[in-house]
DNA sequence: GACAACATGTAAGGCGTTACATGATTCG
DNA sequence: CGAATCATGTAACGCCTTACATGTTGTC
């Protein structure tokens, strides 16, 4: 019962603005996304779910030039929901880096076959650091000054952003690692 | 297909050093647990279907003063398909961080509340990063003349230190903000 | 006699991914 | 006419966690 954070991701998303499915998915490809990721299947899953228990509720709109959509709002019921959990202890998430399990692996196999893989790693990580960084400067032009929930935003957002400066320094020690290795094995 | 990494985490293991199940359960408790949790149950049942693959052979050993365990070691099918695995991309992993969605909807309650859950992720953070130093110290007190196999595995190590670093310097960061959002208050 | 460590499993239920399925509207 | 975007789902399958279940041996 503790792994359960997506009903409290999509409460917090809905609390922040009503929406149907399709929007949540889209939120979760970016601002919640980058701490919690959903694919729309597990969404309207869930959504199915948490109107049955009675913690959202859905309005059907008519849209001009666009299908239909049900957009959900959050109820008393699922804002107590919210709150009782953010009581509740949950659990300090450990890491889940297949990466690394590939590094390790490397010593049965050949170091230098990894060093694309790696360099792919780092680009993508590079990509997203700078797709927070724009985020930031747009979002948050004078981080000094800001009401209690845009700091909220902002310390999470900060927590990314050194996230990915701290995994794209250590992919360069991976790198050192492997082309160290690499010229090893050419000398001898 | 792509986020099976437990086979893969299960015999990068056996190569080191074949076990019991209830053994790899241990070291996933400490080492390769590090950058990859399993629990018991996950290990036996994944075992299970490495034997009907082929991928390891298993071999019952009688034991004094306990029970019999069943050692399994990788076969060279096994060992192929770590190979094989290796050559394969696997996606960049997406952070899950259940505290950062708790962040995100303290805006909705009392962010106060908050304070004592974000101390106690700050202390399991800080003791993971005292046992990763101290494997550190023991089993690489000479860091510069290491072996292949050995800097890999170090390598894998210096990326759990600076990850466990960086999270306590966030964490520090949430903290700071968490207390100025109650100053703030008791002012008002 | 109780408890910890060693040792191996089953069952239930929810989470997560991939593939499949449908249909409207807008823009080029 | 085709592609992209908006919009909502079902089905299948495997992963992961939690709880349950059993039994031995050694130590206090």
């Amino acid at each position: 019962m503790l792994g359960m954070a997506l009903e409290y991701a999509i409460l917090v998303s809905l609390l922040e603005k009503p929406g149907s499915g399709y929007e949540l998915a889209r939120r979760f490809d970016r601002s919640i996304g980058y701490f919690w990721t959903a694919t729309h299947q597990q969404i309207y899953r869930v959504l199915k779910r948490m109107e049955g228990d009675g913690w959202i509720e859905v309005r059907e709109v008519a849209q001009e030039g666009r299908p239909d959509k049900k957009v959900h709002s959050v109820t008393p019921q699922g804002r107590r929901a919210l709150e009782d959990w953010l009581r509740e202890p949950v659990e300090p998430a450990s890491l889940r880096h297949g990466l690394a399990v590939k590094i390790r692996g490397a010593a049965f196999s050949d170091p230098a076959d990894l060093i694309g893989e790696v360099e792919r790693h780092r680009a993508a990580h590079s990509a997203r650091l700078e797709e927070y960084l724009t985020g930031e400067a747009r979002d948050f032009p004078d981080p000094v000054s800001l009401d209690d929930g845009a700091a909220l935003v902002h310390v999470v957002l900060r927590g990314g952003i050194e996230y990915e400066r701290m995994t794209l320094a250590w992919l360069d020690e991976v790198l050192a690692v492997l082309h160290r290795i690499r010229a090893g094995h050419a000398e001898s």
